[in-house]
DNA sequence: TGATAAAATGTAGTTGACTACACTAATATA
DNA sequence: TATATTAGTGTAGTCAACTACATTTTATCA
């Protein structure tokens, strides 16, 4: 790697690290994905994962256990629901609700994408030397999830 | 913190929870300058701190030392110079370079900032039990500058 | 030198997250 | 019951990152 400026900047620019290792997983998956020739994209996973274990699921449900915004489930569920992944229906007794579930198709490819998914698993795991790290990020989403980054600084402020 | 289905997808579902985090803590340090009346961004720090650094830079010159794109840093200098923060001017051997400097308002405003800059460092610190975060932070991003997630995942898969 | 390639900047358009607003349906309450 | 509130979904617009393309200037080299 060569010279990165940003990690001379210690805790205060962890947020532009940790966008940048996001983005760049998010991005090599697209890349990996169109490669392999699977029509999905990297984000469709956490949906994949939530309706093999809920079966069926409205928007705001969703959001709930993601913890996204909305907009941005619809958004993908409708992303999903238009490439065949996804099916939906309203709801039989609260009609704003629409029910996703998956659809045969999903049924019938996922088996080849856990393949997939597994090989991204190890690898990103190889990435740590142990199990820490997923530790830590847990306690720092518990912490600011307590107490944001605002607070926290105003809080150093006054003293 | 309630429930949150995406911390039980483990290694696969990283770059979300990396996203996430970081997206809090730039919303809520956006929300803090305006609450601290500081006409400034997170990400403007970075551009700062460079120009402390080396006086006078490029466009280019800041996009090799922080690895972003350019068209990213030309959206952020034309905003910091757009609120008097910096100062551009055409370069005297290659006039198709504009030279950034800080302004004298950005000279005049910076010790102000360096004891917000100083309270976020010490407030995000305490997120963190000892310093290996960063350390493994590091790690992750030199692993990754020398086989990202596609070619990690499709070495896996050809086990 | 003249032509081509490379570099620096800038613009346009995309993406995926978000907030704010709008609409409709369901629920609570006066 | 009628009205007000809440909940679910959807749309529009914003934001900060990106890629791709365009333009101009500089550098290379036949």
């Amino acid at each position: 790697m060569q010279y990165d400026f940003v990690n001379e900047l210690g805790y205060l620019a962890i947020a532009t690290r940790l966008k940048r290792i996001s983005e760049a997983m998010v991005h090599s998956g697209r890349d990996m994905y169109k490669s392999l020739g699977m029509d999905i994209e990297p984000n469709w996973y956490l949906i994949f994962r939530l309706l093999q274990k809920y079966d069926q699921l409205s928007v705001m449900e969703m959001t709930a256990k993601l913890h996204f915004s909305h907009p941005s489930v619809i958004s993908l569920v409708n992303k999903m629901e238009a490439n065949g992944y996804l099916e939906s229906a309203p709801d039989k007794k609260d009609s704003r609700k629409r029910q996703f579930r998956l659809s045969e198709k999903a049924h019938s490819n996922i088996p080849e994408f856990e393949k997939v998914w597994t090989a991204g698993t190890i690898g990103v795991e190889k990435l740590f030397t142990d199990n820490s790290f997923l530790d830590q990020l847990e306690s720092i989403e518990i912490q600011l999830s307590q107490s944001d980054f605002k607070e926290r600084t105003l809080n150093e402020l006054s003293k």
